[in-house]
DNA sequence: CTGGTGACGTCTT
DNA sequence: GAAGACGCCACCA
């Protein structure tokens, strides 16, 4: 059975280790499509229910929360990372030691 | 097959 | 900086 993108995108996400973040950016590059950041996040609004993802650890390339400030999934998103201790800055901005996970180096 | 829809990114004012 | 235009193309109806 040939993976669909939106399965090589979720399984992708599934690596990203706790307390790290990575940009669809990041991760469309990862999966040799460097132009197709938009369709990482096309992937993981078609999430099925029953898939567990640590959808919240996917930020956009600014290093912020992709969703419009202060909606509920938003304000869900900054508080699952918060509770793995990653910081924001005043601007919102995730902190650039956590920002920019690739697998090669953990 | 066709078209609407985007958890984005980059370039241009 | 900010804001807008535009490219990208997998998915679904």
């Amino acid at each position: 059975m040939i993976k669909t993108w939106n399965q090589r995108v979720w399984e992708l996400v599934r690596g990203i280790p706790r307390g790290r973040v990575a940009s669809y950016g990041q991760l469309a590059s990862m999966l040799g499509q460097p132009r197709k950041a938009r369709h990482v996040g096309y992937a993981l609004h078609q999430t099925p229910e029953e898939l567990i993802l640590p959808w919240h650890r996917v930020i956009n390339g600014r290093g912020k929360i992709s969703f419009p400030d202060y909606t509920q999934q938003y304000l869900l998103q900054k508080a699952m990372l918060e509770a793995e201790e990653i910081s924001f800055q005043s601007d919102d901005r995730i902190d650039l030691k956590v920002y920019g996970w690739h697998p090669s180096n953990q």
